[in-house]
DNA sequence: CTTGGCTGTATAC
DNA sequence: TGTATACAG
């Protein structure tokens, strides 16, 4: 539901960009020759020529909209071209147009502070920006505008349709005894008209834009004048903008509440609103979607624009629709697979580009069942702890997945095994993966500082921000954003090779201990794979099948994993050899902060010699895949003990990482999330049966 | 049985 | 915290 929130005191200049129906443009730039004809983007499927997902604005011209089928559309336009949207796996792959929106945003990000809003839409704040402009180059001193801008609509601008708009454009965006937030949004316009030349110059896309004094009219706006034009919102014309505006057009309004307003109501515009006092809209609906329908009637919306450039979640899924329902565990079985690998894929992309990890996997499923009684029961979703790898992610989708069965079906006798029809359908199954961080964003600044004091930028405020610039680690990489903000400096890596074999050993000795607790107790493998990963339950698994080994309670007991636990002395690493080699090199000043690193490592194993083999492969996997380096690079940053810390030595660190440290020391705290986090991933990773990252020819097997 | 398919965000309890 | 639901493109 909607909140309300305070309309800042100072105006702001808020863009929202849209991209130009964006499938078909990403097509038509793959496909050069379908530029200018009409086109549309189906989504893979049989029946009556597909569904329609984007229509592009020629083959509108005809008719067609995106409510229809491939078929329908060919009727109202037989030239119509019809591209499949891209399958892999057997099912519809979005990829490539998430890529390209990252392409954009890219772009947008470089003025302000950018939020993704979706795949073709991101809102830009660009308050900064505009009263920079108008403090340093206003655009009454401008002798020539921009065509580009010349070409917006201001709203409640007279003469719009008159012989000369153009000049009266910019007449109104240059003038000089406009009031201060007019000035600001004409240079809004004019920044985001040049943004958006930019986007078509670097993507070839178009896209129309709104730039208000909010984001809720920014986005009215955007949608005005539409393709590849922008439409700005100056406070006067607000009144005239809602008061004949359909409130289902509203954003949040297009669903129940807009419903629920025209019928209970009879409230059909926004302006209509206006006759409610905030008291009545609060008795009918709640005090914060009172306030909220309160506001949205005058044009208020406090609600500010987020810097977020990446999204905040990955998921997988699909419909079987009818008789296409799942109705066999090994046909659950099959397609989960095929999410999880979609899935993996995605989350170590994001990984070696963005430098975060996921950690919580979620399954969601439709389902019906045949025998009766409560058939209106939904399918319960589950979740669990995420780990890295197609086949751990596949196992524990599985499990999720008869842990809902399990309860859905309830007391209902039917059979959950075999091949043969049970009594149920699965209509749709999808997996996602929540709660991304940003692996240790305070000590990536910890190592900015050692790598070099003189680059060290404080700066954590906008961890995700810092975080791609952190890590340029795939350049050519289309969804990362290492270029964004060039101006910050960027850490350099010295990739060590003994520091991958130090590393890399470390993580088989654990691998040794794992195996050697799974062969001594292979009577409940549940409860194996719950102690080997350090004494913290992790994966769900029903697969044992007995009532003791079944219980699916990962998430109660919050992870047992202390700093002097077994854990940090097996897999943590020995890095003294390349610290102090590193130390020497850098000890200048700093001397107390630096004993303390120096000295850290005294509690970690000697790294031994049978590793060998798993440190070939590493290096091989790393080669190949990419992300075993990476983390390689990256283990030097969790290599400490907490407790160990000196306190004063603290006071010596720049103030973001105090920060950062304190809460890590704190006492009757457990370490930072994201260092279990990492921690778990990290071995996660060096599973040699996990499929990450490898392709099979390249796996681990075969290097062997 | 389903109600367009897939992906993503936000909110409430 | 996990789960359910609504909404959007």
């Amino acid at each position: 539901m909607p909140v309300a929130r305070p309309e800042s005191a100072d105006a702001r200049i808020i863009a929202h960009v849209d991209m130009d129906c964006f499938y078909v443009q990403v097509e038509q730039r793959r496909q050069p020759e379908l530029r200018g004809l009409p086109t549309a983007v189906v989504q893979y499927n049989e029946w009556k020529g597909g569904a329609l997902i984007a229509v592009g604005y020629e083959a509108r011209n005809f008719g067609v909209n995106r409510h229809m089928r491939g078929h329908e559309a060919k009727e109202a336009c037989p030239q119509i071209n019809l591209v499949q949207v891209p399958v892999a796996r057997d099912k519809a792959d979005l990829s490539t147009y998430r890529n390209a929106g990252s392409e954009v945003v890219s772009i947008l990000s470089r003025k302000g502070r950018c939020e993704r809003a979706s795949i073709d839409e991101v809102y830009l704040d660009l308050t900064d920006a505009a009263k920079a402009m108008l403090a340093e180059t206003p655009p009454e001193s401008l002798e020539a505008v921009d065509e580009e801008a010349l070409k917006s609509h201001i709203l409640g601008l007279q003469n719009e349709n008159g012989s000369d708009t153009k000049a009266n454009v910019r007449e109104w965006l240059c003038r000089s005894d406009a009031d201060h937030c007019e000035k600001l949004l004409a240079c809004g316009a004019l920044i985001v008209a040049e943004l958006r030349m930019q986007v078509l110059k670097e993507t070839e896309f178009t896209c129309s834009a709104g730039v208000a004094h909010n984001k809720m009219l920014a986005k009215l706006a955007s949608a005005l004048n539409k393709p590849a034009q922008q439409t700005v919102v100056p406070f006067s014309s607000v009144k005239g903008l809602l008061e004949s505006l359909p409130v289902k057009k509203m954003k949040q309004l297009g669903g129940k509440l807009g419903t629920s307003l025209q019928n209970e109501l009879g409230v059909n515009t926004v302006g209509d609103l206006l006759n409610f006092s905030e008291d009545k809209l609060q008795e009918l609906y709640g005090v914060n979607t009172g306030t909220w329908l309160w506001n949205i009637a005058r044009g208020i919306s406090g609600e500010e624009v987020q810097a977020r450039l990446l999204p905040k979640s990955h998921g997988s899924g699909k419909s079987f629709p009818g008789p296409r329902a799942l109705k066999t565990a090994d046909s659950v079985k099959h397609w989960l697979n095929q999410l999880c690998e979609e899935l993996n894929e995605r989350l170590c992309s994001d990984f070696e580009k963005n430098r975060r990890i996921a950690r919580t996997l979620t399954l969601h499923a439709s389902a019906f069942k045949s025998s009766s009684s409560d058939s209106f029961k939904k399918f319960p979703s589950k979740s669990c702890p995420l780990r890295y790898g197609a086949a751990k992610m596949q196992e524990d989708a599985f499990n999720l997945f008869q842990a809902g069965l399990r309860e859905y079906l309830g007391s209902c006798v039917v059979r959950t095994q075999g091949t043969r029809y049970n009594g149920w359908g699965i209509t749709a199954i999808s997996i996602s993966a929540s709660k991304i961080m940003p692996i240790l964003s305070g000590t990536c600044s910890i190592m900015k500082y050692f790598h070099g004091q003189d680059k060290y930028v404080s700066s954590s405020k906008q961890d995700e921000i810092n975080f791609i610039q952190d890590a340029p680690l795939s350049p050519s990489g289309s969804e990362n954003y290492s270029e964004l903000n060039s101006t910050e400096p960027q850490i350099e890596f010295s990739a060590e090779e003994a520091t991958i074999r130090d590393s890399v050993s470390g993580f088989n000795q654990q691998e040794v201990k794992t195996n050697t607790r799974k062969e001594q107790n292979s009577s409940c493998a549940t409860l194996n794979e719950a102690t080997d990963s350090f004494t913290r339950e992790t994966s769900p698994s029903l697969s044992s099948g007995t009532a003791n080994c079944s219980v699916l309670n990962w998430s109660k007991p919050p992870r047992e994993v202390h700093w002097d636990d077994s854990l940090d002395k097996s897999v943590i690493v020995n890095l003294k050899q390349q610290e102090q080699k590193r130390n020497a090199s850098k000890d200048k000043g700093k001397s107390s902060i630096l004993n303390f690193f120096k000295n850290r490592n005294t509690l970690c194993s000697p790294c031994t010699q049978e590793h060998n083999e798993t440190i070939q492969n590493a290096k091989a996997s790393s080669s190949l895949g990419g992300c075993c380096a990476e983390l390689n690079q990256r283990r030097e940053a969790w290599d400490y003990r907490i407790e160990d810390i000196d306190p004063s030595v603290i006071d010596e660190l720049p103030p973001e990482i105090q920060k950062e440290i304190r809460a890590w020391v704190r006492p009757n705290k457990r370490p930072n999330q994201r260092i279990l986090m990492l921690l778990d991933f990290l071995v996660d990773l060096e599973d040699p049966w996990s499929t990450r990252c490898m392709k099979p020819k390249e796996s681990i097997l075969s290097l062997t």
